[in-house]
DNA sequence: GGCTAATCTAGAACAAGTTACAGACTTGAT
DNA sequence: ATCAAGTCTGTAACTTGTTCTAGATTAGCC
């Protein structure tokens, strides 16, 4: 058997993979601090793999080792980025009424501090969006965090199957809405009524049948 | 002044840009055909702009010149597909007695259609989501066509503000499920049960303040 | 028909993602 | 300390999107 990609599969821990060493572990830090870095000068084009190699002091070859493409390497950052910004979330969370409201809320709060990132926000969004088949196991890794974050903020620990229906149609209007953003076809306003509006699905009764 | 370039902007008639020749027009439809024909064998990466050019007998340069990218050959194949869908759908109007089941039940019906050519829907969608800023009045039009097919469903000449947010993001959460779908993430019965949960938002009384 | 500008063709060249490979370095077991 | 297996490095090659160029063709106009 090839001895080769068992580092890729290890990032998240999914299969009962060998743990990094130190320096792996540091390799791999070093290479995710130097996409987000070059992923908010210049967006996703500005992510190049060569240049995150040599800024991350690791050889191409190595590189690829840990991640097996671009769009996966983009993909593990926003997991980094999104496990931060579900961190942060956490210490303050939302002070509205309804359900509805808390997760506007909280959707909104993660808009902004997007905001102030926006061409790392561009990399990681396009990559998500981007990614083919080989990269579904992380990117749903993404989606169950987002789906985290959003129950987290209802406040719910046992949703029902409506519910989660609802929190995945939040989902797609949020990911969906971003990339209208970030392409300049929405302005700021209509992505936040964009989100009001699919957060009143929560608050709906459920369907009986 | 370049001489370039005038070609592209022509496709939808947008700006008064002097009109094709028939030999033009001709081009132009050998293109998108060729364009539509090799994303239906393997999607995204099999539509290679050398063999798109190859296929409809036209040098790469051309190609160029009609189309400025990859993306922009892609979104514009889109629009294309998409016209005539609308067409096909305004033959049988959906027989809901809602405007939400209406809704529902277009969108179910262009699904079914996408999943007889799910190659050339991932081809397409990719394109439209990969898209950059360049491409925005393009992936725009789509979007204005896909608003409009929505708004047929329910049968609006003059909807509300809030109508308009509801249907964007019934939009949203078309373009999103069709990935997760696309890539293997989600069934066929979630995107249905997501469409349906969204379309809810239409027969919602809608907001005051 | 002949002129001029625009367009088209063929093909080379360039850019960035990805793969391949030979040799040096680490690691873990003995 | 030594050996084998697995990793890492540096570099070249390959692929496909994109750009460039020189020369042929076409379209519109006199």
């Amino acid at each position: 058997m090839p001895a080769d990609s068992r580092i890729a599969q290890i990032a998240h821990s999914e299969s009962p993979s060998p743990p990094l060493t130190e320096r792996q572990e540091a390799r791999r830090r070093r290479i995710l601090h130097a996409s987000a870095q070059l992923a908010s000068r210049g967006g996703f084009d500005a992510v190049q793999m060569r240049e995150v190699a040599e800024s991350s002091q690791v050889a191409l070859g190595t590189l690829y080792r840990y991640f097996p493409s671009k769009v996966h390497l983009l993909v593990a950052t926003m997991q980094d980025q999104l496990e931060h910004m579900h961190g942060t979330l956490r210490k303050k969370p939302p002070s509205g009424e309804t359900p509805a409201e808390r997760v506007a809320e909280t959707l909104m709060r993660a808009f902004r501090a997007l905001q102030r990132e926006p061409h790392l926000a561009d990399a990681m969004v396009r990559a998500l969006t981007f990614a083919d088949r080989s990269v579904s196991p992380e990117v749903d890794q993404v989606s169950r965090q987002t789906t985290a974050i959003i129950l987290d903020a209802m406040g719910l620990t046992d949703p029902t199957p409506a519910q989660l229906s609802a929190v995945r149609v939040i989902g797609h209007t949020w990911h969906s809405a971003l990339i209208t953003w970030l392409s300049g076809r929405a302005s700021i306003a209509q992505v936040k009524i964009d989100i009001e509006t699919v957060c009143r699905l929560i608050d709906l009764p459920s369907t009986s049948d």
